[in-house]
DNA sequence: GCTTTTGGCTAACGGAATTAGCCGGAGCTG
DNA sequence: CAGCTCCGGCTAATTCCGTTAGCCAAAAGC
């Protein structure tokens, strides 16, 4: 019997393509295993089970997530940087369900958890959004879980098929950017 | 052996307590027998199933959210009856985590679909709250969007212990509302 | 009062996560 | 190269959960 050469990082990343496929509550260590040609207790030799998988994945979604807006933002200020991220936000989380779903109600055991240390990169990427704004003191915080509710509010609840009536939703999102930008730019200080 | 007196009803709002004490994804057929005082399999003369028992306390924490937001808003308009909306919103969800969770990523199957009917007067709450500002045509359904947004993204992520760094949350929310209210007095036409 | 329906129950199955324990191959050591 | 060690597969078995089948008594209706 041949092995397979697989390590933790190969895991959570064909488990993370997985959640994308199948939804994250259709990701089965089962399935995972047929996936990565390998029978389904051999992936507890490089994970520490259900748990630590989704942990891991919602990790490397968050990673991926703040390099995704940070990236766009490059350049940017100002309106342009707040729809640059909201943008790439959106694009990520449409483009990678299953695992951005992970990252909901997870939270870090501690300061050395990648998890937050992904997590605070991500927010990093915000932050700098909001440097293109008059926004100060106590109101940056506010600021930021203002935009965090509004990209993973929207970015959520169509993933999640709501919004179904009629109007159009991209559009939608361009109006919601303008809106945040305005806001932004009237009283944030 | 006495019978328990059970109905679809008092099994959809057992089961929706329990969701909230234990979190959704604890919610399991067994424990809500045993909180019933029933057998696990007795459960199935009453609901269809798991999915069916979700879909129930969806429609049932929509219904409750629609009034619990209806009600607050009765005799406001303007800002008082949106952060009347708003503070009510995040009250429900963060006093009934699990029945809200059940929410998420649900579709209405049709038009008769309890989940739609219900989901639909809780839209209705939030398009009152609309009535009080300058708002019309589309612009409508994309406010309605930013506000389902803001409020479900602020919700769930403080439900999911997200926010925990520094800052006051409850006044973040505040926050939250005068930003929102000053973007649509601002340029919601 | 008898019959029908309803709402409990036990028993059993299937699928998923996980653990225990075996065993062969890869790689290092002499 | 021979042998030792460790790693990463495997099979087998356990447990827990959802679900179905089929039985049987209590309630409800004639």
């Amino acid at each position: 019997m041949p092995r397979a050469g697989l390590d933790p990082a190969a895991v959570v990343e064909a488990g993370a393509a997985l959640a994308d496929e199948v939804g994250l509550a259709g990701l089965t260590m089962g399935l995972l295993a047929e996936r990565l040609g390998v029978r389904t207790p051999s992936l507890y030799k490089h994970v520490g089970g259900q748990e630590d998988l989704t942990r891991r994945i919602a990790a490397l979604a968050l990673g991926q997530a703040a390099d995704a807006v940070g990236g766009a933002t490059q350049g940017y200020a100002g309106r342009d940087a707040l729809a640059a991220a909201a943008r790439a936000f959106r694009a990520f989380v449409l483009a990678h369900p299953g695992r951005y779903a992970a990252t909901i109600g997870m939270e870090p055991a501690g300061p050395d958890d990648p998890l937050a240390t992904e997590g605070l990169r991500l927010l990093d990427a915000f932050t700098a959004v909001l440097r293109g704004y008059e926004v100060a003191g106590p109101d940056v915080d506010h600021a930021l879980r203002m935009l965090r509710s509004l990209c993973h509010g929207f970015a959520t609840l169509q993933s999640a098929g709501a919004f179904q009536w009629s109007a159009d939703i991209d559009e939608s999102f361009e109006w919601l950017i303008a809106f945040a930008d305005r806001g932004l730019r009237a009283g944030g200080g």
